[in-house]
DNA sequence: TGAATTTGTGATCATCTAGTCCAAAAATCC
DNA sequence: GGATTTTTGGACTAGATGATCACAAATTCA
């Protein structure tokens, strides 16, 4: 996917731009907006300092891009691994699976920039995206779900609202328990048992001989 | 509960010490530690820089205390709500709820310290505090379990950890909902219907016709 | 080749930061 | 009342921070 043979006027950069902004990403997911300086980004990204500023505008506009950056790719991700399987149960599984498989990245840093790092940001638009992306997620299960009744594997009476609640709930939590360092075998097992617990309410821990 | 009606030699100090930690835990909470400057601690709290330095300690230090006396008093209420109730739906719907309140007091800020603020926070100490306390917290759901098993609210094959682990998860994704800004008592019926979730899982969306 | 255009580099600025120092103030003890 | 102890308040320091500026370097276009 190269970006476009016609070449530009002036000098040509030394850096990838998206590549670059990758880097701001981990840069501020791992040391939080305020813990961040210019210098760390400049260091981390292969940027000068009058490119940072002309190409990406000042921190706040820079974090704002990664962040939108970010979240359109956990979005995407979070939306392949609700609506590929044809199983609710498997897309239930896999949404959650995806939350601790992006939060317990190798390499990487825990946790999750958009639940542990951005809502810590005091800013009202940072402020406002993270609202619009808790409900754009929200809908998505919800869309599953709805799907879910169309497909007979769930009643019609399911409640939809209440368990994308809860499976969103679910997914912030197993996030925020990645942060702290929980394995990522553990996470994954608890991934599947929170699918479970939503979805298959069907008696399995009634009293019996109690 | 008069601390002690000998009058220390110096100087009396011009400000109570419980009210200033607590002055200084509302500064922490709503400006997230790296936001925090000293003169904001200072004008908050009411006490002059030095006293500060030397009854406090530095920010370091001070925050570290904030964050045990806030643990405390949160895993005091959790207690309380999880061991109080004679119910076991009662106990663990109390101690969501309890959660939710914590996370959405009025005149205070959104969210809560130790899920919110202080997982950011670049220090081992404090990321063990965390750690301990979250373990903590998991060995009082899971005690409370095992007392409804001895009751016989629940079998005795009722997955203690799992559903522990789950109750937890939902109690961090309503604070994060809650730190948001989701109503307080939109939040509090998610409690509730949380805890149903997790507890009567007897069929109630068994598949009936459809 | 030379003008135009864009990027890279280092110096620089004003501001903010955490933390220290010191003398004055206010209390107790003898 | 004087010595002692503790708190207070403001001045101060050294360093970090976000951002800008001026100028050199590298490329395209004519």
């Amino acid at each position: 996917m190269i970006t476009n043979s016609i070449r530009p006027r002036g000098r040509p950069r030394n850096f990838d731009e998206s590549e670059a902004l990758n880097k701001a990403t981990q840069i501020f997911w791992s040391k939080s907006y305020d813990g961040v300086a210019i210098d760390d980004l400049i260091a981390g990204m292969g940027v000068g300092r009058q490119s940072l500023y002309s190409v990406f505008g000042d921190k706040r506009t820079l974090f704002l891009r990664v962040l939108r950056a970010y979240a359109e790719r956990k979005g995407a991700g979070a939306a392949k691994a609700l609506f590929s399987p044809p199983a609710l149960r498997d897309s239930i599984a896999g949404f959650l699976r995806h939350a601790v498989e992006v939060a317990t990245e190798e390499g990487s840093v825990r946790g999750c920039l958009m639940v542990c790092v951005a809502p810590l940001v005091d800013d009202p638009e940072v402020r406002q995206f993270l609202k619009d992306a808790a409900a754009g997620g929200l809908a998505l299960v919800e869309r599953r779900f709805r799907d879910g009744i169309s497909a007979g594997e769930i009643p019609s009476d399911f409640p939809v609202g209440t368990r994308a609640r809860q499976v969103l709930d679910l997914a912030r939590g197993l996030t925020m328990h990645a942060q702290l360092g929980a394995p990522r075998k553990a996470l994954l097992k608890d991934a599947e048992e929170a699918a479970d617990l939503v979805l298959l309410p069907r008696g399995a821990n009634a009293p019996r001989e109690v």
